[in-house]
DNA sequence: CGTTGTCAAATGAATATTCATTCAATAGGC
DNA sequence: GCCTATTGAATGAATATTCATTTGACAACG
């Protein structure tokens, strides 16, 4: 039999979760989809989460608790920064639809992602760090320039399909070289 | 008392579902919101429309339509080409949005936007030729030097809330001057 | 001029389904 | 036996879509 553990069920419901916002956002998805994925009922989910906003609330947090760990900024060298960021895009599509889905569906009056917050301002730091050692240079304004970074890496993963057309035949060397070779140019002194 | 006018009605519709669909998306669009904005009822739309995908479509085909005819690209100042695209963004911020909801949402099978792709074309051939006019450095590939604008000039509609704490003080001329600035880093020879 | 026939535009009230959410009842492990 | 996890069957509110009917414009006709 199946030996019960809230702990597990509880994980299996978020990653649950989170395939089926990335898929369908917060008013596409079904929590019964969600539900059979995760081998438990609906009504479950609202023992755990309360609601489906909860539960995507709850899909968020695991989220950028996965994503900070991995990708930890590398201030000496920002377009291999960029290059991983990048590899994480392609590994996980679904983390950039998620991310997308959250931006444009999620009340706005929640409270923002604490740890988000944070490891934003280190990031900032970094750079400025990397300023002050000389190994950047001092004309770029660091808040600009990570958001320039974040926005490069994710250029394909924005693509239309009409823009699509034109770079059907690019291979995953290609696109992320068009990546690493922007952020260089960006910070070419 | 109001006359008829077919087309009059079919334009309302259109613009109602745009500011619906640019606000919930496909899935959180709500048929009788957008009767009512345009002053009907909901059975019109179906009548006019068929069903709320293609009212979906027809809203996307009118907006690509009036995009088009703004910013055109002027291959010879790109920074300057990136910042109308960026002003576009901050005048009418819906146009982001419908257009991100599109990319994630539509159906695949539908067949794309024929004059999107041709707009994007003439695009590249612009930059091919303003290489070949030495007014653009020639290490550059048009097709990725358009798509790195393209999404250069989003780089704060895409912001997420954890990263606008970090700028929240930037003033409009701020931001756009961070688009350009970064274009024209790109072409840098 | 009026009357009337015709057709498209438009309505509004069903229809039928989908879905989030609730809750009383059950089962598992200790 | 007790506590918690879990179910599965309501519930009830939305909501897309249909359709029989009405309304408005217009032109043919007397």
């Amino acid at each position: 039999m199946v030996t019960r553990d809230p702990d597990a069920k509880r994980r299996q419901l978020v990653q649950a979760a989170l395939a089926e916002f990335a898929a369908h956002g917060i008013a596409g998805a079904r929590i019964d989809r969600i539900a059979k994925a995760a081998n438990c009922s609906a009504g479950l989910v609202y023992t755990y989460f309360g609601s489906k906003d909860d539960l995507f609330s709850a899909a968020f947090d695991s989220l950028i608790e996965t994503v900070l760990e991995e990708a930890p900024i590398t201030p000496d060298d920002l377009p291999e920064y960029a290059g991983k960021l990048f590899d994480g895009y392609e590994d996980h599509p679904e983390v950039a639809r998620f991310l997308t889905w959250h931006r444009l569906e999620s009340d706005p009056d929640r409270a923002p992602n604490a740890a988000a917050i944070a490891s934003t301002a280190d990031k900032i730091a970094a750079i400025e760090d990397a300023q002050r050692r000389g190994v950047l240079p001092e004309h770029l304004v660091p808040a600009e320039l990570l958001g320039m970074i974040l926005q490069i890496s994710a250029v394909w993963t924005a693509a239309t399909p009409e823009f699509g057309e034109a770079v059907a035949q690019y291979t995953r060397a290609d696109r992320r070289r068009v990546v690493t070779d922007a952020v260089a140019a960006l910070i070419r002194p």
